[in-house]
DNA sequence: GTTTTGACGGCGG
DNA sequence: TCCGCCGCCAAAA
């Protein structure tokens, strides 16, 4: 078996592919549009990950607040309900967020391409 | 069927 | 270092 097996049958198209990594983002941890575009293969469809995660508020298991852009910044804050429940969920999981910016972005990146490694 | 949009990212100025 | 323009590409209009 392939040490890595991003997509499955469960993850027939683009939007489920980004339903599916996002669904992985450990908790207390954040991604970016960009590493989950450049995991599903198309690096440089970043936008349309963020335009997945729009469709994506029917599905109450894709933590969508955990995916900022590259510099750690809540770019889609806009699109939660609320203004700020975006922030304040992440400081619900101990992400401290500062000025729409997670603090010790760095820190708590996490990279599908590293870090998700599932045994199949 | 064609044009616009957009929760991005890279590169140049 | 900071700002702005440009390329990407799937979905919506």
């Amino acid at each position: 078996m392939s040490l890595i097996t991003p997509i499955s049958k469960e993850n027939k198209d683009f939007f489920e592919k980004v339903y599916f990594v996002v669904s992985k983002i450990p908790w207390g941890r954040v991604s970016t549009y960009g590493a989950i575009a450049q995991f599903l293969g198309t690096k440089k469809s970043a936008r349309m990950v963020g335009w997945a995660l729009n469709a994506s508020h029917i599905r109450i298991d894709v933590p969508a607040h955990r995916v900022v852009n590259r510099i750690g910044l809540l770019s889609g804050k806009n699109h939660f309900s609320s203004n700020n429940e975006m922030e304040i969920k992440l400081k619900e999981e101990g992400i401290d967020v500062k000025n729409d910016k997670v603090v010790d972005f760095d820190n708590l990146f996490w990279n599908p391409n590293i870090e998700l490694t599932f045994e199949t």
